[in-house]
DNA sequence: CAATATATTGTAATCGATTACAAAGTAAAA
DNA sequence: TTTTACTTTGTAATCGATTACAATATATTG
């Protein structure tokens, strides 16, 4: 492969002029530019980026870490990101941590080295102090799972709220034993959610009872279906189940399906809006997030911290979806 | 941040001395090493990989193409494609080409640029032209989709055998109407299925009738909905139905869901095994491609072919997994 | 101890681009 | 035709590492 050197040879002209045309440069004539060009094709030559990107020292490239590719909530938002990105001539690293620390290591010292220009994460298991570290010297944004108090900028939605307003939506259905799936309470989000389910149960004096709180490991479908399995062995069996995640509630509603002798049905909200919802049977009621415009902002967040601007975190706006699984 | 001269000097030392303990180099004495060693910690030192990867003209970086990150079917490979690369010092660069030419272009660039060492393209929808262009100066791998009689080497499964069986699976059942929902022609893998679902009729006398065959455009949830939705409306209706992939597949159970007056159940076969395969209702009968190792391999051999060795395209095992939509 | 072999370290070229500054060329003004 | 101003091009340093080769230090041998 042809390198500036050898252009510059078979068009007759410097390094400088060459690099000029390949920059675009203002102050070349049109007859050396032509002969460069000619040259370029002649070659067949394509600039190293490497070359380019030691003497610029930036990579043009983001780290975008997530624990787990295999959770659709995270397409939508990587959707964003990616648009976004390329539309500012950056390129992503989807980096899977599969939340071990090693796999973070390599990642992070990606960045130390170089190697990557910022840093989006979605990772709810990330080592925030790790995180913050680098931030320091990187720009670092948080998409969707935040640090409250942190210094770091966030794009999320209120996630208490939102659990807030599902939860009372089962209420106004008349449940009144109401059970909560949940994740590890080491994440923020389940923390928020939590207690959004408390505050819209306590505003209408209902019990909060511990066993019908579920802590589930991940957030597989088949978690979910463990968790209403349990939830189904209780003496007194709540009547309506909200879930953190939708992989969750959609394992909550297999598990359903899978007990033919229920009285009455049982209720079920998700949260996240994931396409799968929508092809359940019944259909899954959720929480939409604006996953798309979070991973958009996301990196206009991150354009803005890398110009030194001052970044203001956002909290964007979600929406109940109703549907099949909290009217059957 | 600082550089390589600066531990050097720190250290009182060349920054060859400094490179050699960088690398593990054999001779270093302990003292110096240890000297070296306290310069890097004292100054906070991480190696630029831009200079690293400038002298070595590598950047241990593996492009993995593919149209679309949202199709769940893709989610396994990039597992082993994720932990081989690893295991190998390398990292995966995953590229959504969304079906577009520009955003290819983007791509095979940062290849031709230096800035990726490989390519691993699961993508049926790649320009073929250019990705043979590609492959002569640079390693390529296919992973499951694949060009037949081409020269870029491959690992896939049998695609016509799998739809054969699949489809015979069906007849066995007693079934003799049955309907194909296959996504465009113009893929490979499209054509394949097609093969297998026509000879497994053929076999058995069967009738192939073009009004039992759909082409969808896309492979997402809803095109599957709008497939089984004209299947169900034909005055002769199919009593079985099978689908190009798992996302067809579990639309298509939808729709049959949707439709409430149907005299006899109508079976449906996927193809891929996704994981929301096992949590449709009914669950999904389909043939499950060895997606873990798929990936895996495909690294494997573009590691070889990065060491200029003779790759063998692999063709691997499948296994059709019988579930309850084919036996309610 | 001197001569030689071996282990350790240093010097400087190199990878392929960008870019400040200098030099040469061209056009405009005197 | 000079002189001056402005454009265009070239020279060489630079980014941060690796590494061939040279130089020096140390160990071994007779």
């Amino acid at each position: 492969m042809a390198n500036i050197q050898q252009i510059a040879q078979e068009a007759g002209v410097s390094v400088a002029t060459v690099s000029r045309v390949l920059n675009n440069a203002t102050s070349v004539t049109q007859k050396t530019r032509l002969k460069v060009k000619r040259a370029i094709n002649e070659l067949n030559y394509e600039p190293s980026m490497l070359g380019r990107n030691l003497r610029k020292s930036e990579s043009r490239l983001i780290l975008v870490l997530l624990p787990s590719i295999s959770n659709p909530f995270y397409n939508e938002i990587i959707n964003g990101i990616q648009n976004s990105s390329i539309a500012n001539n950056y390129n992503i690293l989807l980096c899977e941590t599969d939340s071990k620390p090693e796999r973070e290591n390599i990642y992070f010292n990606m960045v130390k080295n170089k190697l990557a220009d910022g840093v989006i994460s979605m990772d709810p298991t990330v080592n925030m102090q790790k995180l913050n570290e680098l931030a320091k010297n990187h720009p670092v944004i948080l998409c969707s799972e935040y640090e409250e108090g942190g210094t770091i900028p966030y794009v999320t939605i209120d996630s208490e709220l939102a659990a807030y307003q599902a939860v009372k939506h089962l209420i106004r259905l008349g449940n009144e034993k109401i059970a909560l799936i949940s994740s590890d309470e080491k994440f923020l989000y389940a923390r928020l959610r939590r207690a959004g389910y408390e505050r819209a149960l306590k505003e209408f004096q209902l019990p909060i009872r511990d066993e019908w709180i579920y802590h589930t490991k991940e957030l597989e479908f088949q978690n979910g279906v463990q968790a209403m399995r349990m939830l189904l062995q209780l003496e007194e069996k709540p009547t309506a189940v909200f879930a953190v995640s939708d992989t969750l509630a959609i394992g909550a509603l297999k598990a359903l399906k899978a007990e033919s002798e229920l009285p009455n049905p049982i209720a079920v909200v998700g949260f996240d809006n994931i396409s799968f919802s929508n092809m359940t049977y019944p259909t899954l009621t959720t929480i939409s997030q604006p996953m798309y415009k979070m991973g958009y902002l996301a990196v206009d967040m991150l354009m803005n911290s890398m110009k030194d601007e001052k970044v203001e975190s956002i909290v964007l706006d979600h929406e109940l979806i109703i549907r099949d699984s909290t009217m059957w």
